[in-house]
RNA sequence: GGGCUCGUAGCUCAGUUGGUUAGAGCGCGUCCCUGAUAAGGACGAGGUCGUACGUUCGAAUCGUAUCGGGCCCA
């Protein structure tokens, strides 16, 4: 019983002086908390820059340094933000940050595509049969109503992912100084005879009776009829001739899968390199012999008698022939017609050509004068230059009837159905057709001439052409092969659309049909445009549009009409330069960065390049950046009905935005970015580490202030180490941000948090922190240090976490001269190096001692296991060194040699070769009582029996 | 089908002009600390560098083909 009360006493008691030596440490003290709570207090930091204009406050703060601009390209006012949104701002907000820190004056305006057929669609929907009784003003206001709202809704949740700019101010494409400016751009294009009316088959879809615009289309598989058909030549004879041989009846076979542009058909294209023979078979009890490529033939003619095949001919030969043949149903001549687009991969290496329904084909009808001929209606069905069997047939039903009759006149040799892809209208989801329809296009290989240029004209496709492989920078690299490949290819710009959401095109017409498209008509309706929107065109008279402007006699105002079509969103989209970087206040053209998707390189980048061209003759960019597409975990594309998929609000609203930048910064955006909830919930790991490490610099900071307390540091030191770890962070971040490489700076700061400061250099230091006198030079140089790394990774950061560095900022008690009156760390420029620079021998040094370090740790371990010595604090470190210099040079580190492997006690002894020894002193030394590091002078100062020298010192005068 | 592009440990990324047993951080496992504590530390297990040929004394790095993914186009 007594036994047991003493031993209680004494515990008590020793908890009582364990407890006041630990009140005499100068434990770590913030009030920067450890959980972010970012969801509930990002609102609010967001409110705080509200109210004191931080977007002002910075452009102020840089009122004197040089202009650098990226300019927005316009998301289409519609829903609400994705995850492809998200990247995309984030990325730019960051850009825009680090830009400004670096030393720039970097407005920003956000904008908004706000025309087009998407939310016409929506409107439709909404309005259903009632739409009809409608005015187009009247669902004009409507879109109008419907893309404010989104443009609204999307504007509140880009700047809730913390993003800054002139977000009051932001460019509309709907707004009338907007229309105005794109009309400008037209006129210029006009100026340049640029623009151009003409009959060319576009995709067009039946069901919104409309061209739509490539992005329009969707490809999807379906089952068709592919149809064989024996074209029947006209001189048998002299192709007879060609083939070596003597056949009385002689046929072109000829492959579709469209059975229905047949009656537009004007010509049959061959591959002039290709072989053809002619082969004679039998079927349904004829003998016939048909030309067909000698590569397709066997396959074509499977299934059928083979009675002979000729030696084969270059398709050249037929082409040269000059050879015509029938049309099977219809009383007409054609021509064999050389074609490079021809393949022998499927069909009969012989390509039905009908210019009114084809690309290709138009463009081959084009080369040898054929006519745009189109048969089809508006609405799908033959008009009356068609056979009268076809007359008001709809295409799509006409394809049985077609072959019924080609059955009927024997000339079908076979039909097969067929799956592949097939373009829909993406909204209707309704297969299209290509149908020749007057439209007005942008011609990209008209040569033109600036009245500010001295040099010979030249193409917008050859500008463009020059500016990708000249003055662009493309970031990746690769995005000039892409966009240069499209550039060749592209062919002219079809600027029309029959639609009603959009900007008009300004274009008059007489009685006759003619137009009429003057650079001062243009201008002349832009003025209107600008006072009250591009309403005016269908409030105003042709007599009041063109008020003031002279239209000749064939053009009487009062008999005009004005033309119904609609631009293409994308000329202006593609001419926000003009309204935003050329007219805007405090903006520069070109600008030197646009940021978005790599599917750009089609749309935005190519689009306002070429309005640029033909008004500026000069890029709107100098560098073009571009970042890939969210993807599943499995790197397969997402759709909304998977379940990886990643609301972008809900996100924020689970995570808050800065985990949502944190984790877009620290990916490879040049790639696919593979994404999940699961990916984002679990990247709160690196946040989290970075902010307890901020945090943990923070909490050691309590007392310390730079003016009095910054000390020297001996270049022997962990601190110098440290320092000179920090500048090489600089150095490097600053390097990855500078070049776009987000993912890299990322890594470069989380690691530095993890390695540098959390595993080394702040795990190192707690000794002297916590135990040495608080005004010591050893605690004071740590500190000296760890201000300086949160100065330094608070500013990294900011561009990236933007509302956890501004509070870590706030939490920085003392900042640097100059930056006292500092609101944000939005204020702040980039950190300068600390100048701590460290010599060879010593990093040479310290190549040693991190070997001998990771060594110490293993013996540690080991012992822990063998011995059951579970603290660093209960082992000495004992470093031999066989080199007397070295030995006397490493000495020069002190506490640092015990404290780097977080030791009780080191010493440094003369050896035969250079190696440590992490030793069991438990049995040896004695532990002080308030460092717990055990070592001989425990117990040395008389009065304090329990502690080490320098704790007995410490806690003098307590 | 065409153009461009990506494919290194479970995840995110490094791997310089081809050169010794392919690295880091996270995660995971085991352990320690309890004076950064819903924190911190140590140790450890994970990769035939998509696959196959080829060039080379030698290839994750160069070439060809092939598989799988993405964007754009047809």
């Amino acid at each position: 019983m007594l036994d047991q009360t003493h031993r209680m006493t004494t515990m008590s008691e020793d908890k009582d002086k364990k407890s006041l030596y630990k009140q005499s440490l100068n434990l770590p003290n913030t009030t920067f908390p450890m959980e972010a709570k970012l969801v509930q207090n990002e609102p609010a930091r967001l409110k705080k820059w509200q109210e004191m204009d931080l977007y002002q406050k910075v452009l102020q703060r840089h009122a004197n340094d040089p202009l650098w601009i990226l300019h927005d390209g316009p998301p289409f006012a519609n829903g609400d933000i994705h995850i492809g949104h998200l990247i995309n701002k984030t990325l730019k907000d960051c850009v825009i940050r680090f830009r400004t820190m670096q030393g720039h004056r970097v407005p920003y305006v956000p904008g908004w595509d706000c025309h087009g057929l998407p939310i016409e669609h929506k409107i439709q929907q909404d309005l259903g049969p009632k739409m009809r009784e409608m005015s187009v003003l009247e669902v004009r206001k409507k879109c109008f109503d419907y893309a404010a709202k989104y443009a609204a809704i999307q504007n509140e949740q880009f700047q809730r992912l913390g993003v800054l700019g002139d977000w009051a101010h932001p460019y509309w494409t709907m707004v009338p100084g907007f229309e105005a400016s794109t009309l400008e751009v037209f006129a210029k294009f006009v100026e340049n005879a640029l623009v151009y009316k003409k009959l060319k088959p576009v995709p067009w879809s039946i069901s919104n009776q409309t061209a739509l615009a490539d992005a329009e289309l969707e490809y999807k598989d379906v089952e068709d009829l592919s149809v064989y058909v024996e074209f029947p030549l006209n001189d048998t004879a002299s192709v007879a001739a060609i083939f070596g041989g003597v056949v009385t009846d002689m046929h072109l076979l000829v492959w579709t899968t469209t059975p229905w542009t047949l009656p537009a058909n004007l010509a049959v294209a061959v591959h002039p390199e290709v072989d053809y023979v002619a082969v004679t078979y039998r079927r349904d009890g004829l003998v016939r012999t048909s030309v067909v490529a000698q590569k397709l033939a066997g396959k074509v003619l499977d299934g059928f008698e083979v009675l002979a095949t000729s030696e084969p001919v270059k398709g050249v030969a037929l082409v040269e022939s000059k050879v015509a043949y029938r049309h099977p149903f219809i009383d007409r001549i054609g021509n064999i017609l050389p074609a490079l687009y021809v393949t022998t991969e499927d069909g009969t290496g012989l390509v039905h050509t009908a210019p009114g329904h084809g690309e290709d084909d138009y463009l081959t009808g084009l080369a040898n004068g054929l006519q745009v001929y189109c048969p089809v209606l508006h609405n799908g069905t033959f008009d009356k230059t068609a056979p009268d069997w076809l007359q008001g047939l709809h295409v799509f039903k006409a394809n049985a009837v077609i072959v019924e009759r080609l059955k009927t006149d024997g000339l079908l040799l076979k039909e097969a159905r067929i799956t592949h892809s097939y373009p829909h209208d993406w909204r209707s989801k309704t297969p299209i057709i290509f149908r020749a329809t007057e439209q007005w296009f942008v011609g990209v290989d008209k040569a033109y001439k600036l009245a500010s240029e001295s040099t010979e004209p030249k193409s917008l496709r050859r500008r463009a052409l020059d500016a990708a492989k000249g003055t662009v920078e493309f970031i990746p690299a690769w995005g000039q092969a892409r966009i240069t490949g499209m550039l060749e290819s592209r062919p002219d710009w079809c600027i029309s659309r029959q639609r009603a959401w959009g900007l008009p095109i300004p274009v008059f017409y007489n009685e006759q049909g003619e137009a009429l498209l003057t650079p001062q008509t243009v201008r002349a309706v832009a003025k209107h445009f600008a006072a009250h929107g591009s309403e005016a065109w269908f409030k105003l008279t042709p007599v009041e549009l063109l008020d003031g402007v002279d239209t000749g006699v064939n053009f009487p105002k009062d008999k005009l009409r004005k033309e119904t079509d609609i631009f293409d969103v994308w000329f202006e989209s593609g001419s926000s330069w003009h309204d935003v970087l050329q007219k805007r206040d405090g903006h520069k053209f070109p600008c030197d960065l646009y940021l978005e998707g790599s599917d750009q390189h089609r749309g935005w980048f190519q689009l306002s390049l070429l309005p640029s061209l033909g008004f500026n003759g000069v890029p709107p960019y100098r560098q073009v950046l571009t970042h890939g597409f969210i993807v599943k975990p499995d790197g397969t594309k997402v759709s909304k009905s998977d379940k990886e998929y990643v609301k972008a609000v809900d996100e924020v609203n689970r995570h808050g935005a800065d985990l949502l930048r944190l984790w877009c910064c620290s990916v490879d955006y040049q790639g696919d970015i593979p994404t999940s909830p699961k990916t984002i919930q679990e990247f709160g790991d690196k946040y989290r580490k970075i902010r307890n490490t901020v945090r943990y610099l923070l909490s050691n900071l309590y007392d310390f202030d730079p003016k009095q307390h910054t000390q020297t540091i001996p270049p022997r030191s962990l601190d110098a180490w440290a320092l000179d770890q920090v500048d090489t962070l600089i150095r490097d971040t600053v390097d990855a941000y500078d070049t776009y490489q987000m993912h890299r700076a990322f890594r470069l700061l989380h690691d530095f948090c993890s390695v540098q400061i959390s595993s080394m250099y702040g795990n190192a230091m707690k000794d002297r922190l916590y135990c040495e006198r608080p005004d010591s030079p050893l605690r004071r140089r740590c500190q000296t240090v760890m201000y300086k790394m949160v100065n330094v990774l608070t500013r990294l950061l900011a561009p990236m976490l933007v509302f956890t560095a501004d509070e870590a900022w706030e939490h920085i008690q003392h900042k640097p001269a100059g930056e006292e009156e500092l609101a944000s760390v939005h204020l702040a420029s980039l950190p300068a190096p600390t100048g701590q620079e460290i010599s060879e021998e010593v990093r040479t040094e310290w190549k040693l001692l991190f070997d001998l370090r990771e060594k110490a740790l293993l013996q540690l371990d080991a012992l822990k296991k063998s011995t059951g010595m579970n603290k660093a604090l209960d082992a000495e470190v004992v470093y031999e060194v066989a080199d007397a210099g070295l030995l006397k040079r490493l000495q020069e580190y002190g506490v640092d040699l015990e404290d780097v492997v977080g030791c009780g006690y080191h010493s440094v002894v003369a050896g035969v070769e250079t190696k440590v020894t992490a030793v069991d002193r438990r049995e040896t030394y004695q532990a002080c009582a308030r460092s717990w590091k055990r070592r001989p002078d425990v117990g040395s100062i008389a009065a304090h029996p329990d502690l080490c020298a320098r704790d007995a010192e410490a806690i003098k005068g307590k």
